[in-house]
DNA sequence: GTCTATAATTAGATAGAC
DNA sequence: GTCTATCTAATTATAGAC
């Protein structure tokens, strides 16, 4: 192996470890060296290849948002000005479904939003600010001029009610007795927030 | 002041700043030198009253609790088998009223369901299994026999759509330009909810 | 009850050998 | 490109003076 393929296969080790302990423990509680070992190599090495945490941790959230590309696709415009009712469903079904199998999206999001700094704003401006105006569009479509003014409330509903059973899976089996994870409830899941949304 | 009252009041000060600290910053992001310093006393001293961050947070946690007894209201049942729409829906909007105000109580929970630990258990079983009952019990008055199947999506759901948009104030303000603790945000934000699920 | 001092551990970042 | 060794700073917890 050259030198440059050995480089890239570090690099990507390393992030797709980054990725799995930010989510999962959040930037403070994760550790350099922790993420280097999952990685199978030295902390040494991490920095010769991301010179701060802070480098590796935007490396991490570019690898999050590259599996999103291109964003879960929005219902269909059939000719009408009304968004038919049943494509929307079936469009936030589907957002549910993504957010039941990439929870480390959602937790990740969420540890970078607990306080208001550099990497919360580096974070809106790089990431989700495009992702934000496409559901404020489709609000708009379904709002009528009213459209504006719900997308804020909107966007924070549908995504707390689709992503926080899968964000908290553990509490809700301890809670419950049941797994979220599984096909069976994602679907109620997914049925449920549909039908609250679009009735 | 006597020395039991002296106690009394360093103790209440020390949990004040570490329900702030540990709602703000999480557990881990939380150091007992800081919480000491905003409370006005030094480290030495909280680990006296406190023999453990544990023990801190335990008292937090029942300081955070401790605000929240009694339960929000449930709407009346006026005599019928069903719950009164309009009642049900205004539960709703004190639900989401209540999330508002108290973000450091979704904060406290979200940060302790990271991880699948001793902190998560002993929070479950001393103050959320009580309440997931009530919500339970709730959600089987709506919905007949199908709610002790529909009672965790309804549960995470709710919760999620009625908290997630003020424990995202700060992404929120950044993403969208709006300061959701206003008045004005909160009740549009708890009509919303209230007639997603109560069309 | 409160403080200062410190032990023991761990963190992120740096330097240099190979 | 990778590793070992080390620096500096911060952490929780402990011990003892007052």
């Amino acid at each position: 192996m050259s030198r440059a393929e050995q480089r890239e296969q570090t690099r990507a080790r390393l992030v797709d470890a980054a990725v799995a302990s930010f989510a999962e423990l959040g930037f403070d509680a994760s550790s350099t060296r922790d993420i280097a070992g999952r990685a199978g190599v030295t902390q040494g090495l991490l920095t010769y290849h991301f010179a701060s945490k802070d480098e590796l941790w935007r490396a991490a959230a570019d690898r999050i948002f590259a599996a999103l590309d291109p964003p879960p696709a929005a219902p269909e415009d059939r000719g009408g000005d009304r968004v038919d009712d049943e494509a929307a469903r079936e469009a936030i079904r589907g957002y549910v479904r993504f957010a039941a199998r990439h929870p480390e999206l959602f937790a990740f999001v969420l540890d970078a939003s607990r306080r208001d700094d550099d990497r919360l704003r580096w974070l809106v401006d790089t990431h989700l600010r495009a992702r934000y105006d496409a559901v404020a569009g489709l609000a708009a479509r379904l709002y009528g001029d009213d459209g504006a003014s719900v997308a804020p409330h909107l966007y924070y509903g549908l995504t707390g009610a689709a992503s926080l059973l899968f964000a908290q899976a553990a509490e809700c089996r301890a809670l419950t007795g049941i797994d979220p994870t599984t096909d069976d409830h994602v679907e109620r899941h997914a049925e449920l927030v549909a039908r609250l949304l679009v009735p």
